[in-house]
DNA sequence: TGCATATTGTACGGTTCCATACTATCATCC
DNA sequence: GGATGATAGTATGGAACCGTACAATATGCA
C-alpha cells in the first residue's frame, strides 16, 4: 500500500477541480486519510514485529498454526485463511522451516500434501511476541473512547461490505 | 499488508487467553478489523487502477505531476512526496518512461538531476482514470452518514498520530 | 582555490507478494 | 479399471518495495 505523503495545496486542488469538476472533494480528502492512517498503523505493526525478527506473512502462519489443537495444518488451509495464494505460503513455509520455527511433514493419507507443524521454537517465538504484541495493540486502541471506537470500526466494516459499489 | 480471512474460533480463542490471559480481546479484534477493511478498501482501489492498466506508485507519480503547474519534477522531489525512497522512484519512473507517459529530460541548472514531466499521453492517461476513481470514491464514501464518516476519519488520524504508544 | 561534505540518481541484491503453469496424486464416473 | 478432471504443492518469472553502495555533481568553508 502506497501512499501520498503530502496533501495537494488548495491552489492544485483548484486545477484538478477546473479539470474535473464532479469531483466530490471531500470524499477523496476522507479516502486518502483513511488509507494513509491504516498504512501507517500497519507499518507500526511491521516495526513492532521486526523487533522480533518477524514479519507480518510469518507471523499470521504460527499464529494460524497454533489455532490448532495438533498446531499442525495443510499449506493449501493456511494459504486460504491467511488469504494468500498457495503460492505465497509455500515462500512463507520456506523462510519459517529455514529458520526452525516450523517442520514439513508427510502426510501419509494423502501423498500430495505436507502438514506443518509448529515447533517448540515457534511457540517459543509467539510466546515472545504475542504478549508484547496484546500490549501495544491495547495501548494503541485505548487512545480513543469507546463510543468513537465502535463507531470507527462499524463504519470501516460498513465501507469494506460495499466496495461492490466501486466496481 | 496482509491480513487474515478467519477470525478466531471461540475455542482456540480461550487457548490464546490461557497461554496470554493480559491479552485485551476486543482490542486486537478492532486493530484486526481495521487492518482487514483498510486492506481490502486498498485492494479495490488497485482493481479500478488495473482496469485502466495502472498501479498505485505510477498512479500517484502521475497525480503528483500533474499537481505542479509545469507538470515538471525531479526524482528526488518526488520520492519524498509520494513516500517511497529514491530507487522506489526510480522503478517508477523506469515503468512510466517505458509506457510513454512521461519524459526524462536534463536539467541544465544541476547536471545530477533530471527534469520528469508529464507528456500528453501522460494526462490522456489520468483523464481517463480520474473521473472514474472520483465517482467511485464519492459512491463508496456516501455509504456513510456524515457524523459516523466525520467519526471514523478523525479516530484513524488520532490514532495514527499517537502510534508511539507502539514503540 | 582546494578539499571535505552533501545531494542526485542509479545499480544491485534482497524481501514479499502475485499469476501462471507444471507435476504428482487423488477422486469420480463410465 | 482406465480415462477425466479436480486438488496439492512448487517453480518460475514478474512487480513493488527497501537498504546499501556508488559515481557524478554541487556546495560550503578554510
Amino acid at each position: 500500500m502506497l501512499l501520498l505523503k503530502e496533501l495537494p495545496t488548495s491552489k492544485s486542488l483548484q486545477r484538478f477541480l477546473l479539470r474535473y469538476p464532479d469531483a466530490d472533494i471531500s470524499a477523496i480528502s476522507d479516502f486518502v486519510n483513511l488509507l494513509r492512517a491504516a498504512s501507517d498503523i500497519s507499518v507500526a505493526l511491521d516495526k513492532l514485529l521486526a523487533q522480533h525478527h518477524l514479519l507480518q506473512g510469518r507471523w499470521w502462519v504460527l499464529v494460524l498454526l497454533m489455532r490448532e489443537e495438533t498446531q499442525t495444518s495443510s499449506p493449501s488451509d493456511l494459504a486460504e485463511k491467511a488469504g494468500v495464494t498457495k503460492a505465497t505460503m509455500t515462500g512463507f513455509i520456506d523462510g519459517l522451516e529455514r529458520e526452525g520455527l516450523v517442520l514439513r511433514l508427510m502426510d501419509n493419507d494423502d501423498r500430495r500434501k505436507f502438514l506443518i507443524r509448529m515447533t517448540p521454537a515457534g511457540q517459543q517465538k509467539l510466546d515472545e511476541v504475542m504478549p508484547d504484541y496484546y500490549r501495544k495493540v491495547h495501548a494503541l486502541m485505548s487512545q480513543l473512547n469507546q463510543p468513537d471506537r465502535d463507531i470507527m470500526i462499524n463504519s470501516l466494516k460498513l465501507l469494506a461490505s460495499r466496495l461492490d459499489v466501486m466496481k
